[in-house]
DNA sequence: TCTGCTTATAGCATCAGTGCTATGGCCTGG
DNA sequence: CCAGGCCATAGCACTGATGCTATAAGCAGA
């Protein structure tokens, strides 16, 4: 869906600086967190526009954060939680028993 | 701790705002993971600076952080929580069964 | 009491995430 | 072929989170 995308590159480009393995977890993290939203907003049949009206977000901010442009604000996932009916965790879990 | 803190007043109001129902959520959710943070850190017996230096952040943001003067960002968080030797895990759960 | 370590805050500069608006490309149904 | 809906991006302004530096207060311990 992404093919001529420029944030993939900018992507990549961010995860392959030097010292910033930690940056890279929290962009992988987008990354993912993007993809799931995507998924769940497919998976209830919305548009961007859809989903954006009712986390009171825009249909661009969605796409962008859908395609793992941007690192996302706690703010954010909050109200994308909320429209989609979900809960949004955030904690530190030990590492071994990952969750 | 924080007796005449003014975070704690700043936090208030900004959960008092009409409509924000949301941004009270991330606002309340950045003050559990700063509290959270806190007691993992003392728990290892660390200063606010030695936790700052392992994070690659200063002593300041540790104290603002773990005093809920800001909502965190997720590559913040995601260094304290290797700092802290934990992993970050970030999800829509549903609503139903919490975590 | 002077010293040193710890936490709480304050400014200030900078950067990044969001909102908003506007396109461009793609597809599908008239 | 045109209209309309959907998604990907762009450019701009604004706000808020961080980093950095410096300082004040509280608390030992010498």
């Amino acid at each position: 869906m992404n093919d001529r995308v420029d944030w993939n590159d900018l992507r990549e480009r961010r995860m392959a600086e030097p010292g910033v393995a930690e940056a890279y977890e929290a962009t992988r993290l987008a990354f993912e967190l993007g993809q799931e939203v995507r998924h769940l907003r497919e998976r209830n049949g919305w548009s961007q526009s859809q989903l954006a009206r009712a986390a009171s977000m825009t249909q661009s901010a969605v796409a962008r954060f859908e395609a793992g442009g941007t690192v996302p604000t706690l703010a954010v996932l909050e109200r994308l939680a909320r429209a989609l009916d979900r809960k949004l965790d955030v904690k530190f879990n030990p590492k071994a028993d990952a969750a």
